[in-house]
DNA sequence: TTGGGTGCAAAGGCTTTGCATGTGA
DNA sequence: TCACATGCAAAGCCTTTGCACCCAA
């Protein structure tokens, strides 16, 4: 994923910070696998077959980092571990995160998206004086792969 | 709250459980504040007050049980505290959780019942095959009286 | 050169668990 | 009576932090 790559180091470097391979290789790893979300043991574990000498610090920090730069997206199952996927924004506009489906037999996910939450969002800030600026929506059930097993 | 009180004790029962004074005092915490999210640590300074002898432990292993038997909410604002909320559940049927607006400034959390999702979760069980059975919506922004400060 | 970055180990902080004692039914 | 419940303390577990060394710019 180079395009995510030259980005990412045009991010870092418009900030000050340095472009090392350790954040480059957790970034590869995460821009390799788009849609699957990993925590940071299992980023930790894949980058280490790259780059054997990295440490698990290094691994919290970085994906800290792509979260503030918003190049990453945080999930959280409430499993207690978070785990994180490469983000799909493509442009500086406002991108509305996507949803998650998960599966409450075979844990997978699956996203979607949809702007049904648009209408939601102007009704709430004309009623209530709220404006919404990000929105979190998980969505509990079973997939069709699991219910046709029964 | 002596409706949550009775129903409570009724389901303890119904499951061979034993209905302790922890329990009702954690419980009647709780009922006598909806609306309100509570932390473990803040259910236990609470309960202290009526029930001086009481551990954290058994604050943990009861929410934990309230929640199961779906008497009690759980909300996760990812800042490390699982917060919990008495159940809005009047009847047997299914009831949609209610979502929450999550102030980014204050803090504060408010609470909206919307029914916009049926269509969506129609949607997806059409489109892709999942059968949605619960599901957890949380919006972030700023509320009226922060926009009003500033 | 040099200030940010990394690795390692230790510390943090919320939550769970083991075990002996207590108690509701 | 007796299985379930509680309190206390210790352990678990994910994540963060301190610090000396390293390295991209």
């Amino acid at each position: 994923m180079p395009n995510n790559q030259e980005y990412f180091k045009s991010v870092l470097k418009q900030r000050g910070l340095k472009v090392t391979n350790q954040r480059a290789a957790i970034l590869e790893v995460l821009s390799s696998r788009p849609g699957k979300h990993m925590t940071a043991e299992e980023i930790y574990d894949c980058v280490k077959k790259t780059y054997p000498d990295i440490g698990l610090a290094t691994v919290y920090r970085t994906i800290q980092l792509l979260s503030e730069l918003g190049l990453i997206d945080k999930l959280n199952l409430d499993d207690g571990y978070v785990r994180y996927e490469i983000g799909v924004k493509k442009s500086e506009e406002v991108c509305h995160r996507h949803h998650h489906l998960i599966c409450l037999d075979c844990g997978k996910i699956y996203a979607f998206q949809d702007d049904l939450l648009e209408n939601l969002e102007k009704r709430i800030a004309e009623t209530l004086g709220f404006e919404v600026v990000d929105h979190e929506v998980k969505l509990y059930g079973h997939c069709k792969k699991c219910l046709g097993h029964k």
